[in-house]
RNA sequence: GCAGGCGUCAUCUAGCCUGGUUAGGAUACAGGCCUUCCAAGCCUGAUGCGGGGGUUCGAAUCCCCCCGCCUGCACCA
């Protein structure tokens, strides 16, 4: 166990995608830093999401909003008082309890939200001690997961960075709809970093203190959204699904969007499930048999949620089905809560009747998902180290080599690869031998490769060879942008660009 | 946060128990030679004991503290 973690966090740090940050330093538990080809492959990833996901729909937007919010705003999204735990520590086993839970084991009521000096009171008052090994417990002290900030000279303007980009949605959600000329659904999408003060960090950029988030929140009106989005263009697509009772289960079945509905879910959420699903296995090719959406049951929910699935992404880095997202209904909690905290009215007028817009939340963390591809893509076997990644997202498109360091071949290669970098990321490389070459391609997932041999010099064709199959054609170096760019886009299929080139 | 394990070139690792080595190897990398398509070969080169304190004539090695990583528990939008 843990060595294709340690595989994959080799190929990271050796090829610069990604690694600990400050690890000049030894390292900064919870943070991780991007290398030139993790941040290239980030930047494609968040182009890939943004014309997926803003194509879904007409009136659906990038926003960008601040990463600091005052402790007012956060009040009322709940965060201040839900993403704060009092924690009671044992004198003796120095074990770490929550307050509440320890209360509520007692008296079955609802203590969530007391605050640390009642939580002391109680546990006096009831006589409780550690459950664990019936030593004195210590004072209750808070813990919020939210980082604070002292905003302004006087520091008395309390804040915190944001646990979660969806609050600058909703933040936002008045003016845009206004500036959107009132219509609904109405989409808004945030790419951005959010920060959350994790206990404990591990597993790469599983968890994390800062993170990237992209997130869509639609908001649209729950009368007529079934209407909105109908079923009828999803029905074709069975939906692979853990549901809550049997989420222990190893994988997933396929079940119809029809059957999702009949066990209650609402039509428009499951129409949602079915866009996200293909993003996966379409645009990010990930095989159908490591997806799969994973119902929360009421426990495991947050506050604000009213259906939840995870999705999830089978890693073998990570032990297993990971979440790398999640499709929330959040109903009007957000905007209700706004509202009542902004004392603003955020209700909209739609033919005739005053609705508080309903949201569903398309979360995406960006980095889970760059892990959960990597592993996915990473090949390692005795004979080959191959990065699949999926071609658009690839941060290296094409390396352009001389088969052999001489005879001109370097200069004409190198003519070629200008040619290309300007539309293409491309990469000219002459050290080492071919194979090598090749290799070293293969393992940051390039997904092409052009060679300039002596039958350059006469026709000006160059090899083609394609990172999966290793087979080679040849084509006119004179097209070879086109050509590449048509193969990534998905235009053209390598085996008709010609017959691929006898190996000798 | 608790418990256990761990930390040596870019990567993987030998050395640590039993203190004294020019800290060794492999891979990768750079330069050169060779080479008409898949990590070949030869020559040359650069890079390391997570940080800080202590013990000692002498510390990668023993002790303490810190940082980080992994696993389990707890926590987890």
């Amino acid at each position: 166990m843990g060595s294709r973690y340690d595989d994959l966090l080799s190929l990271f740090v050796r090829r610069g995608f990604l690694w600990p940050a400050v690890d000049l330093y030894g390292g900064f538990a919870g943070f991780y830093d991007y290398g030139h080809l993790g941040a290239a492959l980030k930047r494609k990833w968040e182009g890939v999401w943004l014309s997926y996901f803003l194509g879904l729909g007409d009136n659906y937007h990038l926003i960008d909003t601040t990463t600091i919010l005052p402790e007012a705003s956060l009040k009322a999204s709940g965060h201040v008082d839900h993403f704060t735990d009092i924690l009671v520590t044992c004198t003796k086993c120095k074990e770490s309890h929550r307050g509440d839970q320890l209360i509520e084991a007692v008296t079955h009521e609802e203590a969530e939200g007391l605050t640390p000096a009642e939580v002391d009171a109680k546990i006096k008052e009831l006589g409780i001690r550690c459950p664990k090994c019936k030593g004195e417990l210590g004072p209750a002290r808070p813990f919020n997961m939210m980082f604070p900030l002292a905003v302004g000279p006087s520091g008395r303007d309390r804040a915190f960075l944001r646990p979660e980009t969806a609050q600058g949605a909703y933040l936002n959600f008045k003016r845009e709809f206004e500036a959107l000329r009132r219509k609904l659904p109405l989409g808004l999408a945030i790419v951005g970093r959010a920060y959350r003060n994790e206990i404990s960090p591990r597993q790469g950029t599983y968890r994390m203190r800062e993170f990237l988030q992209a997130e869509l929140q639609i908001f649209f009106d729950p009368e007529t959204a079934d209407a909105e989005f109908p079923p009828g263009s999803i029905r074709a697509d069975p939906i692979r699904v853990a549901l809550a009772a049997e989420k222990h289960e190893p994988s997933a079945r396929d079940r119809a969007p029809a059957d999702l509905i009949a066990r209650g879910l609402p039509a428009f959420y499951v129409h949602h499930l079915a866009l996200v699903q293909r993003f996966y296995l379409d645009r990010l090719q990930v095989p159908r048999e490591r997806f799969r959406f994973a119902e929360l049951d009421e426990r495991e929910r947050a506050f604000y949620n009213k259906v939840h699935f995870d999705i999830q992404v089978d890693q073998g880095s990570l032990g297993g089905f990971k979440e790398v997202g999640g499709v929330h209904y959040r109903t009007d909690h957000d905007l209700a809560g706004h509202a009542a905290g902004s004392r603003k009215d955020l209700s909209v007028t739609i033919d005739g009747r005053k609705v508080v817009p309903h949201v569903l939340e398309l979360s995406f963390g960006v980095d889970r998902n760059l892990w959960a591809l990597l592993d996915l893509g990473y090949e390692l076997s005795p004979s080959r180290a191959v990065l699949h990644l999926p071609r658009p997202l690839a941060p290296v498109a094409v390396g352009v080599f001389p088969l052999l360091s001489k005879a001109g071949l370097p200069e004409r290669a190198e003519s070629i690869y200008r040619q290309l970098r300007g539309g293409l990321d491309a990469l000219y490389d002459e050290a080492g031998s071919i194979g090598k070459r090749y290799a070293r391609m293969d393992e940051v997932g390039a997904p092409f490769c052009a060679t300039v041999d002596h039958a350059t010099l006469e026709d000006g064709t160059v090899t083609l060879r394609e990172r999966d199959s290793t087979a080679q054609v040849r084509v006119a170096s004179s097209g070879l942008a086109a050509t590449l760019r048509d193969l990534i886009e998905g235009r053209t299929d390598f085996q008709a660009l010609g017959p691929a080139v006898e190996r000798n």
